[in-house]
DNA sequence: TGCTATAAAATTACGTTGTAAATTTATGTC
DNA sequence: GACATAAATTTACAACGTAATTTTATAGCA
């Protein structure tokens, strides 16, 4: 009987192709990246990594999947050091992400600039994708729950998430020229927003 | 003598062939679509493109020119129909960009949403983008000479970009889901921002 | 009117890509 | 130690962007 790869095998092969797909997206760009070239730093042949995702686009959607994954640890981490204070720990979720987006730019950029409408198809890029996204509204759902927020979570979840992703996005595709910079229309922005839905916090 | 190309042959065929990569971008997405493509739907062969620009990068700069122009038309077409009213002009901006965005999806997310590091060394390419930018910050500038807002047009101008950007980008990426869009978060964005901005003609 | 120089266009050709098909290699069981 | 066969490699192919080469068509001169 020949050898058989088990399911760790297979796990650690693709997560190695993963780390170097990872790396060479993010300093030569992603669709400029070949399997041929990951294929050769993992010292295998070509077709090799076709024995551990079917195509380049589901290597895409595996790399897409950690950056989701990775954006929520980071997420979840803030939340949990930034100490008891509700409204605290939603500041510090704000700011984990702007850090995330602007410290890893083409990891931001893959999740959630790249157009890929296959992506549905790969079930733990939708998980991945679905947690992140829940990461985003959680600290409100914690916030109602403590009575500090009688508003829909969900909804004004998405407000700071767009409030954060729009100057990110205009950063990133070199749209902004100083002295305008992303965290910058990032505060007038969420100073807007925290008027409206959080009046008791802002000084007047 | 041959045939020698006039400027207008040039630009003739340079627009034929810009509108041809439009519809097909469009169509397929811009990385999915060939120069041999846009040449048979022209009825040339392959390297005529070749004659009238540079490369495919080239093209890709000359399209995402035309549609910062349209957008920039579109634009100033709804401030001049608003009337005088400087108030209804700034809405009236506003909603043409959402629904230049939200009409031509494709074409929106070849200007901002494309990596194309070289584009700031086609000329056209940058008038044309500074133009479309102008735009928005122009009416913020009348509102101003009005004496109706006393801020920095260019900062306030880019609050409202990234508030109607950070939405569409979130609907054109996939990432919201009923019954949030991108014009039901753009309301929640924008309302916060006139309340900040513009108290006196927000009903309290 | 034809002849010619030459710009424009087409054809051919090449290196690279994703990946299908064919082949070789390596290993658990008898 | 020979075999069955999964895994890996090698080979092969169509399609791509585009460089190099060849063909075509035309403006001015004889």
């Amino acid at each position: 009987m020949p050898k058989i790869l088990t399911d760790e095998d297979l796990a650690r092969f693709r997560d190695r192709l993963c780390d170097v797909a990872e790396r060479l997206f993010a300093e030569h760009g992603a669709e400029a990246v070949t399997i041929r070239q990951m294929a050769a730093e993992l010292g295998v042949s070509a077709m090799t990594p076709y024995r551990y995702f079917k195509d380049k686009d589901a290597i895409l959607a595996a790399v897409r999947a950690r950056g989701f994954d990775r954006h929520a640890d980071a997420l979840e981490q803030a939340r949990n050091e930034a100490g008891g204070d509700a409204v605290a720990r939603a500041n510090a979720i704000g700011g984990a992400y702007v850090r995330f987006a602007l410290d890893h730019p083409e990891a931001y950029r893959l999740m959630f600039d790249v157009t890929q409408p296959t992506a549905e198809a790969y079930p733990d890029f939708v998980r991945a994708a679905a947690r992140s996204k829940a990461t985003m509204t959680a600290h409100l759902i914690d916030l109602k729950a403590a009575g500090l927020f009688d508003g829909d979570p969900d909804y004004v979840g998405h407000l700071y998430w767009a409030a954060l992703h729009g100057p990110i996005m205009l950063q990133l595709t070199g749209m902004l020229a100083p002295p305008l910079d992303a965290p910058a229309l990032i505060r007038g922005l969420t100073a807007a927003l925290a008027r409206r839905h959080f009046p008791e916090y802002v000084s007047a």
